[in-house]
Parts: C-alpha cells; sequence; structure tokens
DNA sequence: GTTATCCGGACTACCACAGTCCTGATTGGA
DNA sequence: TCCAATCAGGACTGTGGTAGTCCGGATAAC
C-alpha cells in the first residue's frame, strides 16, 4: 500500500499547529489542541527534535519551538525524520538490510531511480501546501470522494 | 521508511522474466531462473493474475504469459496490484481503515495530493524504463498542478 | 527547593507482511 | 479413459515493525 507510518501524519498535524503561536508549546498543550494522545505527541516531538525540525527549551515553562518556517520543510524531512531514510526497497541505497540476492538479481539497483523519484515528488511539497485550504477544514462536512485511486 | 513489500520487489523481477520469452512460463521455471522460491513466485504470479498483468493457461503445457507490453506497464500497477491502492496515510480516499478523528482533524484530506504526486510519479516510470536502466529523470510531475486535486 | 517540562530509553500489544502448504479445478497427453 | 502437470484459492503460522504507554533522570524557572 505504499503507506507511511500514522506517527508521520501526526507529525504533519503537530508542525502546523506549532507554526500557529509565536512562543514555544508544551506537550500537552499541542495534545490538547490536537486531539492527538498526550504520550504520543510527545514521542513524535522528541522524534522531530532529534531529526532537527524542531528545537526544544527544557524546563518549567519550556516547549517546542519550530525551527524553520513551514514553506522551507518540504514533507520528505517528516518522512525521513519519523520514518527514517526513504528506502522503498531493500535493494536501494540507503537501505539497513541488504538484499541477500544482490549478487545475481538482474533487477539491482533498478529500484533507485524509482526512490529518487518518489523522493523528488516528496521534495517538491512543502507543509505550507499542505496547510493551504486548511482554513475552512473545520466546517467542511465528511466528504472524502475527492480522488479515485481504484482507476487503475 | 515508505516501503513497499517485498513481494512487489519479485512481481518486477518475475514480470521482467516473464517479457524474455515468447510461450507461456510455468512457476517453477520462472523461480529456477531467478532465484526466487518457489511458492513465493507462485503467489506473485496468481496475485499478478488477479490484477490483469498476466494471464493464464491452465493444465498440463500451462503457464503465465504477459498480458501487456513491458512498456505499457507503469509501476504503479504492479504496486497496486500487489499492495493494493496506493494510499499514503489511513485518511486519504481508498484506504480500508478510515482515520478515527476524521471530525476534527485540521488535516483531512490534505495528503490526498500528496498521494496523487507519487501516484503520477510512479505511472510515469514503466517496467521498460526499470529494465534499462534509462528513466524519463525529469518526468516527475510534482509542481503546483499536482497539488490541485483535480486531475486522475 | 519545588515544580514543570523535556530527554532517553524500555516495554508491551498488535497487526500486516512473508512464506509455506494443502485441496481442488482444469487441461494436454499417454 | 486415466494420469500427470499446472493453476486457483484459500488457510495457516512465524516474524518484524509499528503504535502507544510508561518510567526515571536531567534541566530550568520561580
Ligand atoms: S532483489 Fe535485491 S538486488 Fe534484486
Ligand atoms: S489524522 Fe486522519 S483525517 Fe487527520
Amino acid at each position: 500500500m505504499l503507506r507511511l507510518s500514522k506517527l508521520t501524519d501526526y507529525a504533519v498535524v503537530v508542525l502546523v499547529r506549532l507554526s500557529g503561536m509565536e512562543g514555544v508549546q508544551t506537550s500537552p498543550g499541542i495534545a490538547a489542541a490536537t486531539g492527538i494522545p498526550e504520550p504520543t505527541v510527545a514521542k513524535v516531538l522528541k522524534t522531530l527534535a532529534a531529526g532537527d525540525l524542531v528545537c526544544s527549551q527544557r524546563g518549567a515553562k519550556g516547549g517546542y519551538r519550530l525551527n524553520r518556517d513551514l514553506s522551507a520543510i518540504p514533507i520528505a524531512d517528516v518522512i525521513a525524520a519519523i520514518d527514517g531514510p526513504i528506502a522503498l526497497t531493500a535493494c536501494v541505497e540507503g537501505s539497513s538490510t541488504g538484499c541477500e540476492s544482490q549478487g545475481l538479481c538482474p533487477m539491482r539497483g533498478r529500484w533507485d531511480p524509482v526512490n529518487d523519484a518518489i523522493h523528488k515528488a516528496l521534495s517538491g511539497i512543502t507543509l505550507a501546501d499542505m496547510q493551504r485550504g486548511l482554513l475552512p477544514a473545520f466546517r467542511v462536512p465528511v466528504h472524502q470522494a475527492a480522488l479515485q485511486p481504484a482507476a487503475q
């Protein structure tokens, strides 16, 4: 299904929420604002901090703050921070678990360009792009029939 | 990691192998030629047949045969046949498990353009492209046009 | 000193995937 | 006619990664 982890979805929500305020925001505050469980928000934020997407301030009155503007954060960075480097298959470079049939597989290295294409695609969309159209989202009725991916 | 299943990798290998010969080929034959375990090859072929990528001939002297040329099979089709419809997150259309916070999540529907961009990228690369290693490197359609969920 | 917050990790439950195998249905040939 | 080869479709199990939670410790404001 080519699906990315749910944590990445949360990360986008959290990052967009972080961009709204100027000062630092705490994990419980973001959890309350987004509806995501608090421990999960903390986990996401810690991972994002490790990926240099947000910076943290410890101690009382501490919290998290965006490191760059939303328009400077491509989705590829979020995915890489949460899910690790983008590696479609076990055979592309950068994958931890090497492929066992690298010696005789005729497709060796063939996935690399595909992987690169996806990476480029995800690097071309920033969080600011995703945020666009966010305003009416609160009152939009439940409606998901915009796309029909089963048209292959 | 945005990884797709290993079965999809096998499927590409199997399909490329199928394109080499003219007549039908059996599961054990392909397994021997590719080094992939025979039951796995059979499973992949059955799934590909269900997706109309290959056609099968039952009985003695039976086997599998490509339904279209490699250049007419985009990778998106292979992924869709093996891994199901491309759905990055649980919130995009086509996902089986709906998102539980659809009612109040501000990011609802925001992943659809991203998903569509990936789908377009994968539809622009065919198996023939992968076989040759020559890729239309700049056919990655991720620009402003891809962000409008009007196409497809 | 106390309190609020982040840090880093360990921990478990769960589910999708990978891989195998079995029982039929179909077809060609002996 | 009967048999052998082959696909069809599912059931089955082990494994690995993900989701989510929790704890003790470090840090900084008050
Ligand atoms: S399957 Fe890994 S190199 Fe081909
Ligand atoms: S997390 Fe599913 S709609 Fe936002």
